[in-house]
DNA sequence: GAATCTATTGTTAGCAC
DNA sequence: AGTGCTAACAATAGATT
């Protein structure tokens, strides 16, 4: 029989927690905390939270009110990142580049779409969480565009269009005519973008707002 | 002069605090009181975390480690909502729909442009959240669709085609020749999509993982 | 491993700046 | 709108079941 019995809650050094086992313990519980905390928030000051983490073992969790993507949603609307923009780079692609210079662009996408499949294979994923109501996402721009971008999204259309027909000839479909036939154009889905930004950091460990 | 200095910390009740004041000063600390809590935890077990708050007022706020975008992102990532994707949907209606029926469906969402106009601008802006790697994202799902797919593509993007050279031609523009020369194809931005569908909800204000 | 316990550390309501 | 104070609450480390 000890005087007590247990020695309570022991202060802890703000590092990482060397055992494992004691990690996954806390790293369960503050998480509930972290849940909780956001939560008493939310019932005592309205408002909205969106809360995602991701375990040591990189298993994902989330809490949110209304609901995660219903904030995460929210939040990416309100914060177009800057210039590190797909429509932006779309646009602005073509509002700097000639056709030729399109297609040339084009061409070098052909060659590096081995390289970027897996890459894709993630960006179809994360194609998927638009929702029904952002349907012609990228047709909106088009009113927004002065008649020389409207002439290079032309010219790029045309590239779209032009893809696509490879992509069936290359198949060996001969639906339009095999492989000859009018109208097919030069194409492309989409330009250039950078070489694969490194992700801005925005906040470590210490916190602030 | 009173025994005590302050009344110190009191217990309330977990409701919406009634005193706006009140409120605003304990939303701004508890945000950072949940920052703290989900610092730690980072701190001490490692992982990621990102956190997004709208405040009574719908201000935004967030922290995150490494980021809140990088978070997000990743999270998006290995969530692909289910099927109200838009990607999904494109695919679908190509795959369900006849190129003489998508020019119908096309014709209709011109009527209704006017409409989902300053929708199109939130969706403009969700667009700019695409980074740099994210290029291509719209021709990745090229290579997984079937060649009865692709056809029906091939047609959208003759539409998208069509689409451009009926902004041109409102412009009265004659770079193309005038209204009339070749190679203008029936075109289609995109297709259709659900009446708007309602914000999917997840977590009420009790909290869970 | 997840739930429970308890002494102790940590958080915060109310008030003032 | 954020910071500092301090007493009173609340979260939790370590142990137990």
């Amino acid at each position: 029989m000890e005087g007590k019995q247990t020695r309570g809650r022991q202060k802890i050094e703000m590092k990482r927690i060397e055992n494992e086992e004691d990690l996954l313990v806390s790293f369960s519980k503050r998480r509930s905390g972290v849940y909780k905390k956001a939560s008493e928030m939310i019932t005592l000051c309205g408002g909205e939270v969106g809360i995602v983490v991701f375990s040591p073992s990189g298993k994902p969790f989330s809490y949110g009110h209304p609901s995660v993507d219903n904030v995460i949603n929210r939040f990416l609307d309100q914060n177009p990142p800057e210039n590190d923009d797909y429509t932006i780079q779309f646009m602005e692609a073509h509002r700097q580049t000639r056709i030729s210079e399109a297609i040339e662009q084009y061409n070098e996408l052909i060659n590096q779409l081995e390289d970027v499949q897996e890459r894709q294979k993630s960006l179809l994923r994360k194609a998927r969480r638009r929702r029904n109501r952002e349907h012609l996402w990228w047709s909106a721009p088009l009113d927004e565009l002065g008649v020389d971008e409207l002439k290079q999204v032309y010219a790029s259309s045309a590239e779209l269009h032009m893809t696509i027909s490879n992509h069936l000839k290359e198949r060996s479909t001969d639906i339009f005519g095999a492989s000859s036939s009018g109208s097919v154009q030069q194409t492309n889905p989409n330009f250039y973008a950078n070489p694969s930004g490194t992700g801005s950091y925005a906040f470590p460990p210490g916190y602030g707002h």
